[in-house]
DNA sequence: CGGGTCCTTGAGGGCAATCAACAAGTGTGG
DNA sequence: CCACACTTGTTGATTGCCCTCAAGGACCCG
């Protein structure tokens, strides 16, 4: 299968993920196709990255959503983060002897690798590609931490809002979401999965945001109805989702 | 005050730092320095970066500790890492508009701050270092997502029992503990915020883990008595805190 | 000695877990 | 077409982990 070095599609989510920091020039756009081995399509539910397995190579999501989780020795399952379209996967795991975290498929999707090997020569031949890639890096962590301000200091209600939030404004900014809703195979399991809450309680909480006319999940489609109020319920500020671009980072200095 | 270059001290720290990954070649090590200002000594319980305002530096801190937090709106305030030597602070702060949280040394330290334009200048000048400090970061993501492991499905036993060793492996790589037992000014606050836990709870835990006859803290000293059972009690794998290095990654594919 | 920080202890309560069913929807094969 | 299994959602009763509130003790330092 030839590579499909820069169709508008995989262009289109690259940019759209990356542009709010930093737009990719066509070339770069194009250069990092080339450091991909050909996308392939992966079925719902599929294993893309298993812990405790080695793995050499990092995923460029480019269509379809999936989750990077840990499985505890007792059987639960923790899920670390949601991955989005233009999300790159396992950079992390290919780091260690053996991958820490799993990334499985909720839907169907898309994905090329990038073999670890090519992404490290990148540093080398295009520099401002990687700084790219650096701050896009950098912006998971920060997710990850808001994340665990959730689950340290806010109770159940505060967490499953804020929770739905994030995804509504991540999957926005990719121009996957509208106004108010969403469209997500989201099952109450995943969400207590990913905020340390049981089944049924998530359930509870999702009733009373129901009754109180703020979320309604129905059909696979996730409705915020009034979003001023869940963000003041919630604490959620967007702002961390949103990282300056790199003329505002130099603007001052440069 | 002049730079001083490559100090022996600061080579070590960045060295035993990185080095488990990517040894810094000399020349590389005193380019690091050349980017950075003059350190400086910063007192305990100073603010380095404070949430809200805006931040254009990162931070090398080359001895001494320091968290990074956030208050929340409730006044309840949330840990959500500590900072070693040899470690990169404030790294996400200045990518946004606004730093998203703080970072207050805990300890008499020392730090060295790094503008970020000469940051983003080393991704073109020395892209081999650029590689290196991206790992860096990786592996901050890396203890945050174990650290949301630990608050999502860990038992307050568990959380505080996977805390301390995790500060144990760390300063023992930084040869700064010795085999069973490292000198911090960790108060039981401390370790409350970083977990989610109450003052109380925390106290009644550190209880139970002494009568265990597992772990003891004394005139700040964290001493593990018994690492093997603790660490089961735990579910603690050090291998996240040990990634590959360069060679071992490129070994099959080089 | 007074004030501050930190540690400790007790009583009581609430948030959320657990356990156990059952309903409702979905896909499969006989 | 229906029986069946399976997944997902829902509800109730009970339990418990951990919080909150409150007070007191230990220690350090000005």
């Amino acid at each position: 299968m030839a590579i499909e070095a820069a169709s508008p599609r995989r262009l289109a989510i690259l940019n759209q993920k990356l542009s709010p920091s930093l737009p990719l020039v066509a070339r770069e756009a194009s250069v990092l196709f080339d450091l991909t081995s050909a996308s392939r399509a992966v079925r719902p539910g599929q294993e893309i990255v298993s812990e405790g397995k080695r793995c050499n190579s990092i995923f460029l999501i480019t269509d379809g959503i999936a989750i990077r989780y840990r499985i505890l020795r007792d059987g639960q399952r923790h899920i670390l983060n949601v991955v989005l379209p233009g999300d790159f996967a396992g950079a992390v795991s290919c780091r260690f002897e053996s991958a820490l975290y799993s990334i499985k498929t909720l839907t169907q999707a898309t994905m090329s690798s990038i073999p670890l090997a090519n992404l490290i020569r990148l540093f080398d031949s295009h520099p401002r590609l990687a700084i790219k890639l650096f701050w896009a890096f950098s912006c998971e962590s920060t997710m990850l931490a808001e994340h665990l301000i959730a689950l340290g200091r806010r109770s159940a209600l505060e967490r499953v809002a804020h929770f739905l939030l994030e995804l509504l404004t991540r999957l926005q900014d990719l121009g996957l979401a509208d106004q108010h809703s969403f469209r997500l195979p989201l099952t109450q399991e995943m969400i207590s999965d990913a905020l340390g809450l049981s089944i049924p309680y998530v359930n509870r909480v999702l009733q009373q945001l129901r009754q109180d006319g703020l979320v309604t999940i129905k059909d696979r489609t996730v409705t915020v109805e009034n979003i001023e109020e869940l963000s003041a319920l919630a604490d959620f500020e967007h702002g961390y989702l949103r990282p300056l671009s790199i003329h505002e980072l130099l603007g001052e200095s440069a």
